[in-house]
DNA sequence: AAAGTGATCATG
DNA sequence: ATGATCACTTTG
């Protein structure tokens, strides 16, 4: 059985927590049960000046939850539709987040959420102490991939270059176009 | 290739 | 109050 992460290993730099987070398990305690399922791919949102970065024009009633302590879920909706899941990570008052792009069995950020019964009412959940969300280390370190990020064609150039998209090895991902 | 969907944020 | 913009998914 794998053991819960803590607020050192989630408050580290988002590029440097978003290739740990692949192969640990993202685990959803509901009213059916509890799901694990191991993280397979995953971005990193790495403060202000990152223009991808939800955070890049500043704090405001949204984005203030990414300027929170490592270990808080960012949980927000895109395309009205699909609520995405971020792991806020860095230092409190810095805003940055990994999101959690796939894990096994399924691959997309809007597609593990819906499976998962991960929507809003999470956003601003301490994962570190939370009975509901949390992730847990078995020790599993897959090796992986790194590309760039995905759907940031507002982003200015040097931020769309940058290989933030790390993707285990293993998992079966569908490619981009 | 393009619609569908609604919160968010800047503008007036 | 209004309108553009989206860290996506599904359908044709």
């Amino acid at each position: 059985m794998g053991k819960r992460m803590g607020r050192k290993a989630l408050s580290r730099p988002a590029d440097v927590l978003a290739p740990e987070l692949l192969g640990k398990l993202l685990c959803r305690k509901t009213d059916q049960g509890i799901l694990k399922f191991r993280i397979m791919e995953t971005e990193c949102y790495m403060g202000e000046e990152d223009t991808a970065c939800h955070a890049s024009k500043g704090k405001t009633e949204r984005t203030k939850i990414l300027y929170e302590k490592g270990g808080t879920a960012y949980v927000y909706l895109c395309y009205g539709i699909h609520a995405l899941f971020n792991v806020v990570s860095g230092r409190e008052g810095h805003p940055e987040a990994v999101l959690i792009r796939g894990v096994e069995g399924y691959n997309g950020p809007g597609k593990l959420t819906r499976a998962m019964e991960i929507d809003r009412t999470l956003n601003g959940e301490d994962m570190t102490v939370s009975k509901r969300l949390w992730l847990e280390d078995d020790g599993y370190r897959p090796s992986y991939l790194t590309a760039k990020r995905v759907g940031i064609d507002y982003a200015t150039e040097e931020y769309r270059e940058i290989l933030w998209r790390f993707i285990a090895e293993d998992a079966r991902y569908k490619p981009v176009r």
